[in-house]
DNA sequence: GTCGATTTGTTCGTATGTATC
DNA sequence: TGATACATACGAACAAATCGA
């Protein structure tokens, strides 16, 4: 009885060469311009098939971290892009990396909310749990991102999140912060307030 | 001599596929959940093989836009990311959805130029051309952000910069701005006029 | 300029694992 | 339990592009 614990059951082998040649390239320190192995080559290392190898390439292809021109290989095109999924990272926690997320991640919090404020999007209806205030801040930022125009905020606010969640990076913010400031802020229409708020949370210690 | 410049020789299948399937998803409406075509019907309706399928496939799926279970199928799993590279949307220009690029990227913009302000980084050796407003606001975008401990912020700047230039969105902007505004708010410290300025730019009329 | 080796691009056939009913 | 539908995976073969001798 083997059943899907977690996220996905059994992991797929492109997915595992995409790890693979992210990893690698690491640690061989490739630049942008290196060459890769062939794509046969990879297939024996890896002990996969040929087909596998190119599904794996063409994720992290799409992403513009690789390139590959017909005759010549596959080359290292840009720096990883900030923009890896979950499912594919899966590291150590890099606290300096994640911490840059964290600093991303309020940006575009800060940017909601004060649209949220301009735009005068009502947050009665919102439920928070006054404990966490990670999850309410979560809430907060969720439900007012989604009542705006430009849904982009909003993406890049969720895709930063939920690494930082997925690393539990919030428990290394040590300072404690109130979800009422940041709600009265927000109900008497208080920009500035908001703002100084969302900087002192930027400015937390992480330890 | 045909030389490979810009973009690709020959379009690939697989990425022929993946443009496809954004199409077809955008045609029929389908929401997220919503099932796909198998891959053999797919092989069969766009006359290539499985294996360019799954490559077009895997791409999509680590952008977390669509999501295969084996024995199930494909399905649909989020909206259209916000960043599908400019050589897969190469769609009709839409200005409703660039102009969310425009208020992201400055969103960008202005974070960079702010920390750079307060990182004392200093723009002397910036060399800019003063008749074009946009060429030389992006320079001094991408010189401040290049200096900056925090590369995401340069990155999805670029991300998004790259692609209203490609789409020659800023032919659209009919409002003259001086970049002079900007560098001498910038030089002088002024962190207030330079947002200022950054904002009426974000207002900026689009035809 | 041609030839041959290398490498990615593409296809097809086959077998296997998994989910659903 | 069995049957069906579907994705996963492999390997072989050939096409097309690139590069160097």
């Amino acid at each position: 009885m083997k059943k899907n614990y977690g996220i996905q059951s059994v992991p797929r082998m492109s997915e595992e060469v995409t790890r693979q040649l992210i990893q690698y390239i690491a640690a061989e320190k490739l630049k942008p311009g290196s060459k890769l192995p062939t794509e046969r080559q990879l297939s024996e290392r890896l002990e996969v098939s040929r087909s596998s190898v190119r599904e794996g390439i063409r994720a992290l292809e799409i992403l513009q971290y690789l390139e590959s021109r017909q005759g010549e290989g596959t080359f290292v095109s840009k720096p990883p892009p900030y923009l890896i999924p979950l499912s594919i990272i899966r590291k150590e926690e890099n606290l300096v990396e994640l911490h840059k997320y964290y600093q991303v991640s309020l940006l575009h919090a800060r940017q909601i909310l004060s649209l949220g404020i301009s735009n005068q999007i009502s947050i009665d209806q919102l439920q928070v749990d006054q404990a966490d205030f990670w999850s309410s801040f979560s809430s907060l930022v969720d439900f007012v991102g989604k009542q705006l125009l430009n849904n982009y905020y909003l993406e890049i606010w969720q895709l930063t999140n939920q690494l930082l969640e997925s690393f539990d990076f919030y428990l290394h913010v040590t300072n404690r912060f109130e979800i009422d400031k940041i709600l009265e802020a927000y109900n008497s229409l208080n920009y500035t307030a908001l703002t100084d708020y969302i900087q002192q949370i930027e400015e937390a210690k992480i330890v």
